[in-house]
RNA sequence: GGAUCUGUAGCUCAGCGGCAGAGCGCUGCAUUCACAUUGCAGAUGUCAGAGGUUCAAAUCCUCUCAGAUCCACCA
């Protein structure tokens, strides 16, 4: 036995005698279940993976108590985050999506997500886990594929999914809608301009989007104002005068600039509600690539940002702004992936109709059915259930699963707008008549396909039908080309993951443990489809962590350069060292300081368990001889077992209420300042003197605490084992046993 | 605007009615003893502030200040 514990080799060959031995998998017993929360696909470890260490504490510390626990792994597709790594990707060789086909975008994807997986649950097995890795699902499995598409058209079916043209948050440079979730509210400053609107003078940081206002709202309370409502006024724009109507609606704060506001409901989220309400007309000026359209005249083809300046600068020579506060603070929606503003816009998207949904996922909360650890996420998620409304599922990206809907064609070429890419390569946009005209048949255009759009038409519906394959090599229907959300899938994990048997005995699992920052994107939403599908809940307790962070607090980010990659640190300090420097001195729900000297405290702490072990060990050799002397149980024994007992039962009572910090703190504290600062150094003498006994009762006692420290330190425990076990020994089949009373549910 | 959380040693944070704690850092001492990745000893605090409840408050309540997060709004 060195003196020192050295990890590297060794926790390498440790694991692969657990995978050798057939230990990741569970055995008999009382089942424990949990399915691991799918990291990308593509993606390589970073530091808040580490928190997956939460999951494999439970995972052996319940094996040890003699549950058959499970782990089921596996990987997202993760459509938009996949498909916006692969684009960046693909500008860096001067390429774009729109150089591709949809089939051939996708199949590209496909490939740059296989050659790049799989580096993660390398590395996953590098910190210890304990999953079953051969039960790995991903997300496009065929299996998976088939729930889903199941899922949406029982919904279709249960009336659930409708599809309308809704203003929805638009992301030019990322090229798909985005739902409230997936949005980031920023404060900046930005010039507010007063502009001159016929008999008003009203104020708006868009005068950009002037070309599509279809009236002007005052508040009905307004005084001021209140001779025009009702009435059509003459207002000079850019582009010649115009007569449009005055409305009031409650929205107007009276306060706010002139009182005055005018509403663009094809450009503005507000304004779309209010234009409902008043009948206005949705008149879209902004395409979807982020320019102007043919109806601005000479501004058409100017992204927003130059039509803006444009547009002020043609206003102010017309004389048409009264005055700019340049230093109007107010909130910017951008979009979370490339930070750029997001232009709201109206786009043809699929619903789902959440009111009947959530109301028992909001009931199984409420009654407790599913707990919330630490419980404060309870109030959050309800929070955020009560305010949920319709979810678009519709993504404009490639990389997903389709939205199984097939359009009619016949009657429709007029309707159906979609951009494909021709046999000779050239780009081509227009409607399904337009390229039918120019000679190109519809074999030839579905072969090319990026993307179709298909209006709401209020009167005469184009007519789809909902169906996995059905209308696939038929000419009369072509296939909407939207995929579904990232977390219309992922949201039923727990529906794809288990075996068919496991849906009796594992089912509801037993803990969902994840990121607190994706409660209301995943948890609720699996809630939501289990409760839907299976009738029941899919899970009994939720934990959730916070965000690892670095030595300051802060959060890392490659533009802070503060990243730590968790790999580096395992390979100089252990496994054991990382992941129990995670979990120690943590509190739950705060974020996770992740620092070099904490992971070296951890080292030296694993350290310390070696040499114990070591001290025990080279006396037993040195023992043989000496000879037992009658058992005379001497008042440090009795302590010993005492303080032993106790930290055992505060032990079990943290770990099974998920206090892991205090939980590992209560050991790290027993084991070096009371086991083997005092009580091993009291001993000691007696130890020189030949009484065995002593040494029996040493070793059970940190036998014990080997396994009680298990599930945190899983090498350095298990190389321990070996030594004094043989080779061939696993701590992991071990039990670890109450001392007194059973086990109290908390 | 609505809600939640946080404020404790130099740093990062536990503790959440009963003598103010840990890790790292700091000071001094110990040296071939299982371990210097060690041991022993020590310094360091108006537990953000004010008021209240209590035999007893860092802990419970109210307010104030400071910070964080979530939700909604933002012409």
């Amino acid at each position: 036995m060195d003196n020192k514990f050295t990890p590297g080799q060794v926790e390498d060959n440790i694991y692969r005698f657990w995978e050798d031995k057939d230990l990741l998998r569970p055995e008999t017993g009382k089942t424990f279940t949990i399915l691991m929360p799918p990291p990308n696909a593509n993606a390589s470890l970073h530091a808040g993976h580490g928190m997956y260490a939460v999951e494999d504490i439970l995972i052996r510390y319940k094996r040890l108590r003699g549950y058959s626990s499970l782990w089921i792994p596996g990987t997202d597709h993760a459509g938009f985050e996949t498909q916006y790594v692969y684009e960046k990707h693909l500008s860096k060789q001067g390429k774009s999506r729109f150089d591709f086909n949809r089939q051939t975008l996708y199949d590209n994807i496909a490939k740059f997500v296989k050659d790049n997986s799989g580096l993660i649950y390398s590395q996953f097995k590098k910190l210890g886990f304990l999953a079953d890795w051969k039960r790995s699902v991903f997300t496009l499995d065929d299996h998976v594929l088939e729930t889903v598409l199941e899922t949406f058209i029982k919904m279709e079916k249960d009336g659930f999914i409708y599809k309308d043209e809704y203003i929805v948050n638009y992301c030019t440079h990322c090229g798909t809608s985005l739902s409230e979730l997936e949005t980031i509210h920023v404060e900046r400053k930005d010039p507010l301009y007063y502009l001159k609107y016929g008999p008003f003078v009203l104020a708006t940081v868009r005068p950009e989007t002037k070309f599509g206002d279809t009236g002007v709202a005052v508040h009905p309370k307004d005084k001021r104002y209140k001779k025009w409502v009702g009435k059509e006024i003459e207002v000079e724009g850019l582009l010649g005068k115009f007569k449009i109507k005055v409305v009031a609606d409650k929205m107007v704060d009276m306060k706010f600039g002139t009182g005055v506001v005018k509403i663009t409901p094809a450009h503005d989220p507000n304004d779309f509600e209010a234009g409902k309400r008043h009948g206005l007309e949705v008149k879209r000026i902004i395409n979807i690539d982020g320019r102007l359209n043919e109806l601005t005249g000479p501004y058409e083809g100017l992204k927003v940002k130059q039509a803006r300046i444009k547009v002020v600068e043609d206003l102010q020579k017309k004389g048409l702004i009264e005055k700019i506060n340049e230093n109007y603070m107010h909130a910017v929606t951008v979009c979370y992936k490339c930070g750029r503003d997001l232009e709201p816009t109206i786009i043809p998207n699929w619903f789902i109709k959440v009111k009947d949904l959530k109301k028992p996922v909001i009931e199984v909360i409420e009654k407790e059915k599913i707990k919330f650890f630490p419980k404060r996420y309870k109030k959050q998620i309800l929070q955020w259930l009560k305010v949920m409304h319709d979810w678009p599922i519709s993504r404009q990206i490639v990389w997903g699963i389709r939205i199984p809907v097939w359009y009619q064609v016949k009657g429709n070429e007029n309707k159906i707008w979609l951009n494909f890419i021709d046999r000779k390569g050239e780009f081509k946009k227009g409607t399904i008549r337009q390229h039918l005209d120019n000679g190109y048949d519809l074999s030839e255009i579905k072969a090319g396909l990026q993307q179709i759009t298909v209006p709401v038409y209020k009167q005469e519906k184009v007519k789809y039908i909902v169906s996995i394959d059905e209308a696939n090599n038929n000419q009369d229907w072509i296939q909407e080309t939207d995929t579904f959300d990232t977390w219309f899938s992922s949201g039923q994990w727990p529906l794809v993951t288990l075996t068919k048997d496991e849906y009796k005995t594992r089912f509801p699992t037993d803990v969902m443990g994840t990121l607190s920052d994706i409660l209301p994107f995943w948890v609720s939403r699996m809630i939501l489809f289990s409760l839907y599908i299976k009738k029941e809940i899919p899970f009994k307790d939720v934990y959730l962590w916070s965000k690892v962070v670095d030595s300051k607090g802060q959060k890392m980010s490659k533009s802070k350069g503060n990243v730590i990659n968790p790999i580096d640190l395992v390979d100089k300090y252990g496994a054991d060292a990382f992941r129990a420097s995670l979990i120690f001195g943590t509190g739950s729900g705060s974020n996770v300081p992740l620092a070099e000297e904490k992971v070296i405290g951890m080292r030296n702490f694993a350290n310390k368990i070696w040499n114990i072990g070591r001290f025990i060990y080279l006396n037993i050799k040195d023992q043989k001889s000496k000879i037992k002397t009658a058992n005379k149980k001497s008042k440090i024994f009795s302590n010993l077992e005492n303080e032993f007992n106790e930290e055992k039962k505060q032990y079990l009572k943290s770990m099974n209420s998920y206090k892991f910090s205090q939980a590992l703190g209560l050991v790290y504290e027993f084991i070096w300042h009371r086991f083997a600062d005092y009580y091993i150094e009291e001993l000691k003498q007696e130890l020189k003197t030949g009484r065995i006994e002593v040494l029996e009762e040493l070793q059970g006692v940190y036998f014990e605490n080997l396994k009680m420290l298990h599930p945190f330190m899983p090498f350095v425990t298990e190389a321990v084992w070996k030594v004094f076990h043989g080779e061939n020994k696993s701590i992991l089949v071990e039990r670890l046993s109450f001392p007194r009373k059973r086990e109290s549910r908390s």
